[in-house]
DNA sequence: CAAAATACATTACGCATATAATGCATTATA
DNA sequence: TATAATGCATTATATGCGTAATGTATTTTG
């Protein structure tokens, strides 16, 4: 397509951020199935179809590339993904939730985004980053969860430590699914934690 | 030191497995201060007072050392270091075991390798004797749980839903406290396991 | 005690990668 | 439409890493 008059289609901004979006994706794919630290710039432009100058010229260091791929295309995973029907019993809500947050955790990116965590100790701008994205977290599920139990008046206490239960049980069961060859039985295992969860909560009263 | 006659103080034997004593705590070392793949063989032999000429004399690759140091002291961490009193109440006996395994994730060693653990899933070589490894350790808990828990007559499905079910909670919230400032309230999240797993079990007669 | 073997050090090389410098193509502007 | 500005490609450079090759000291062995 050749343009006559002097008005282009692609305006300067739209390649520009076009491009950059490819990157990201590309650092993305990248990371998942090459894994973060042996994900290399060569690598992301060969994916992007782009050459490692283009990376360069969007992004001063391989750092600050991967960072913007992780806050654009991991930080984005949001745990809670369920209608609230208060109409429900107890047992159903709380099945709800688990199966939600399962979910969430059972998820490439997520595990991704472990290897990264980890990785992360070592790297103080990134850990601080992924600090950030967890509290957010935390403040998301406390808001949420005395809307799916409103007939226990949880405190935010009480709502913390619900919510470390639940998520930490799920991310112990993704990670160990990781190890094992033979995965476990993963619904035995969601139904456990329903079920001490509805006990939890209704010794609560 | 110039010996006179013929009898040598250090063994060529000694000396051996001295250095590769040396080498692989330097490597372990450096794996818990500076992380998996940002250990090198210079960094490590530094650490050891050696050189990279040693490193290589004793292994033949980076990645023969780190396993070495992995499998040395790692894989070597024990999550079961307590008595068996079938004395103790039911809920105290419960207690035990999370606390036993609580140490057991709660511990810088255990952390290292859950990066080492995520970095593996792009190689293949180390994955193996890492499932190795976690097989060996349900196979352990296995023969171990049934007699902290006589009174149940647990079968081996049961055994290994209720392992699966308290190491992966604290898996779960030792990893949490990796993102977390504000150390979440362990003790409660403790006291919760407890609970649940003291429900379990007895909802298992 | 001399020769061989072993433990370890030094130097050199090849490779991958991050960044810098430069060049070309496309779009914007006057 | 000519010039400037921006997006992107290419080439060059420097650094760090793993490993191979070689050299030296210590121990063993005959």
């Amino acid at each position: 397509m050749i343009q006559i008059n002097s008005s282009p289609q692609r305006t300067q901004e739209f390649r520009r951020t076009e491009t950059r979006r490819t990157l990201l994706q590309a650092a993305v794919d990248c990371l998942l199935t090459t894994g973060y630290e042996k994900t290399s710039l060569a690598a992301i432009a060969t994916q992007a179809g782009l050459t490692t100058g283009a990376v360069q010229h969007h992004f001063r260091s391989r750092s600050e590339l991967m960072q913007a791929a992780i806050e654009e295309h991991l930080f984005t995973i949001d745990p809670i993904d369920l209608d609230v029907h208060t109409k429900d019993s107890l047992e159903e809500r709380c099945a709800l939730l688990v199966n939600s947050y399962w979910r969430y955790f059972n998820n490439p990116r997520y595990m991704a985004l472990w290897e990264i965590i980890l990785a992360a100790r070592h790297d103080e701008q990134l850990m601080a980053k992924i600090k950030a994205w967890q509290k957010r977290s935390v403040r998301n599920a406390e808001a949420f969860l005395p809307n799916l139990f409103p007939e226990f008046d949880l405190s935010a206490e009480k709502t913390k430590t619900i919510q470390y239960f639940v998520t930490s049980q799920l991310r112990g069961l993704a990670l160990l699914t990781s190890v094992e060859d033979r995965r476990p039985k993963i619904s035995e295992q969601l139904r456990l934690l329903t079920e001490a969860l509805t006990q939890t909560l209704e010794s609560s009263r």
